[in-house]
DNA sequence: AGGTCTATTGAGCGCGTGAACAATAATTCT
DNA sequence: AGAATTATTGTTCACGCGCTCAATAGACCT
């Protein structure tokens, strides 16, 4: 029963960030946390002396690990493939269902963070990390003269707000708007970055266009 | 002391509507409306037997009621002025920072409706309320002949989807985004309804187009 | 083997919550 | 005027929360 410190402290971090992804982050209790483990609250309170920095660890734990498979860290590397396939695969991600409890987990984090001043710390931080990771895979686009963009910063910024904008509703009216929103993130980050309509659909033209799979013209 | 019961609920839910926009939703309790109230808090429950009913009626309130102040039921009708005019007032107001503590409270009641069945479907009402008055508009500009658009229904709920992720990041990191996102829903309006660029600049051009206001470009 | 360190326990405190309910007082009806 | 109604009070309950802390027990070191 008894672990190593190191190794206790990431799998309460793991265990947290489980219960505040499919639950809500107003779940991570210190005895919630405590029974997912089998332990007693007591121990976890010992890891974590405020509940709010688990809390916080948990959330950037789950953001940090969900930013890092839709945009691996090298995405931007021109060695991995073109800017726009990694847009296409980031894109293509985004529509499924498994995308929602990131949606909800987000919502949830920034309204908590209006409490939670620690928290708010950290939500601010992966904020700019997901906006600094899609303008990387822009600028690389634009370097591979596949986007034409004046600032890759201001366009990543506001692809990322539609995106956040889209994903509002995942606990709400999602539904009765699925028609007029299922392809607005991707519309949108065409005419921001100067492609073609439907340049990002999945599996759609690559850079040099070849490929070119028709599609129905959704607006 | 003793009030007639209508007045007093009245009296309830507009107090709870105060506390939910200024301070939020979780802090709509018996015990802090009955001590603005200046009652007890037996009082409260005897109008509001569960708590969520009365968090779900202070939203509502507040969300109608800020809704009638940004676009008036009347707005659509063409007898109160153009439609463009219409939008430039509704897009001037969003700026404000009065409509921060709005877009709290709508970031706050869906994240809270992940939680509260009822509140849930209040919050629907509303968003489709929302989305139905700005359809309105636009509807009533097209028929006016100063806008070109295809589906008012799916032009508005993309227009308040574009509202809804610039405002996301009020209680977290909106000040690193201004720049970007500052004109943004207006750019994206005007793009949407077919209007020339700053056409829906606040006191700027009119449907005959006679008193456009130089402006510097934003993108 | 004995001693030290510390991960882990177990129990408890104070707080705020929603809810319930009998007692009371003001209003209204007859 | 008297009775019925009900708005309002005052109190209490059980719950879950973060947090504290002395006691325990497992691991490591000499």
């Amino acid at each position: 029963m008894r672990k190593a410190p190191e190794e206790r402290r990431q799998e309460i971090v793991a265990a947290a960030a489980r219960i505040g992804l499919t639950e809500g982050l107003e779940r991570i209790t210190l005895r919630r946390v405590a029974d997912d483990l089998g332990v007693r609250s007591g121990l976890v309170g010992h890891y974590f002396p405020t509940a709010e920095d688990l809390v916080t660890e948990a959330f950037t734990s789950a953001a940090a690990g969900e930013l890092d498979a839709l945009l691996p860290e090298t995405a931007g590397d021109r060695s991995r493939g073109s800017a726009v396939r990694v847009l296409q695969n980031f894109l293509a991600r985004l529509s499924g269902p498994v995308f929602d409890d990131v949606s909800r987990l987000w919502l949830n984090a920034r309204h908590l963070s209006r409490y939670r001043p620690v928290l708010n710390e950290g939500v601010v931080r992966q904020e700019l990390l997901w906006c600094r990771r899609v303008e990387q895979v822009i600028a690389a686009g634009v370097a591979q003269g596949s986007f034409r963009c004046e600032d890759p910063w201001e366009a990543a910024v506001r692809v990322i707000a539609v995106l956040d904008g889209v994903n509002s509703y995942t606990n709400t009216s999602a539904q009765q708007r699925s028609a007029p929103l299922i392809d607005m993130v991707r519309t949108f980050t065409e005419a921001e970055l100067g492609l073609p309509r439907d340049a990002l659909l999945p599996h759609g033209p690559a850079a040099d266009g070849s490929d070119r799979e028709p599609r129905p013209a959704d607006r």
